[in-house]
DNA sequence: AACGGATGCGCAATAATCTTTCGTGAGTGC
DNA sequence: GCACTCACGAAAGATTATTGCGCATCCGTT
């Protein structure tokens, strides 16, 4: 996981695989303007340095059956670290609980959670996170619909960045 | 976008797809279990009726520059669908802002934003999302460390419910 | 200027995969 | 029992992935 200077052509790369992640190496090297092994080399590159974390299908959550999104703010009794760190282990261990980051500010952590219904969401709320040693607080946020849910980041932000830089 | 009828090899080819988007077709049919051409035309019809929304590559946006994720809690004055709709259109128009959510309860929206740096952020908080219309008090809270980050849902989740159906 | 070394490109060839076509068998309703 | 439907899997041709290699370019050195 070596930091890598990126040119024109890796970003060109990464922005074109973040919006179509199956897309095949010879229309991705068409895209960026190289041929397809030196195109190939790059993606390789990009994936060993760690700058591609992977590759993952977007899935219907709701269709799939998960009806329910909710955010939970949860606060701790005791911030020291070796608490913080129990809490995230178990927030990994919960399947329901899709992403967990520590915040600043009076709650110490937010939770974004799904769950096939609201009855097993409840279940999950009360009978495991209210139950964890050292949590103090727990105010949960249904999602009421979702406007917008953009994997990734703004690759053009960034070429602004870039050509005002240079 | 019709309803599918999903059967346990279409479940698989979800999970599998969503660990790894970029599996090849054979390596799938060999991990469901049926050959090539039958599994191509299983992720044909589930990407054509929208369960799978599109593939996208997991960029570490850390490294790439965007050093700084925030979560934004916005109150409107005003509830009003036009005012809501009006909202998420600015949402989307914005590219820091990756995810917004409407919630239930004291908050409207909850936003996920990146940013360069902090001072991107700030110029984005006071100059765009403050200075919108009909935008009564935003409270923003940094994100310290990322705990979890799983994109997309919980397979295991679903087979025990599929199971207990059945 | 000339010389190496490193880097990265593109061509060509081979291996692997994708994708279509087609025949077959299981299940269903009449 | 007889179509009919549906989905599977084998085969084959088209496309893609991957490797090896020669060449150009860029840099730092002599």
């Amino acid at each position: 996981m070596v930091a890598i200077r990126l040119d024109e052509i890796d970003r060109k790369i990464l922005a074109e695989l973040q919006a179509d992640g199956r897309m095949t190496n010879v229309e991705l090297a068409k895209r960026v303007g190289i041929s397809a092994p030196p195109c190939l080399r790059r993606v390789r590159t990009l994936e060993e340095s760690g700058l591609i974390r992977g590759y993952h299908a977007d899935v219907n959550s709701r269709e799939l059956g998960f009806e329910v999104q909710v955010f939970a703010m949860v606060g701790l009794e005791s911030q020291a670290e070796t608490e913080l760190s129990a809490f995230e282990e178990r927030c990994r261990e919960w399947p329901l609980v899709r992403e967990c980051h520590m915040l600043n500010g009076e709650v110490d952590f937010i939770l974004k959670c799904v769950a096939p219904d609201l009855s097993s969401f409840q279940q999950f709320l009360t009978g495991d996170l209210l139950t964890t040693p050292n949590v103090a607080s727990v105010k949960t946020s249904l999602v009421i619909r979702g406007a917008k849910d953009e994997p990734g980041v703004p690759f053009d932000v960034l070429e602004e960045r870039m050509s005002r830089t240079a």
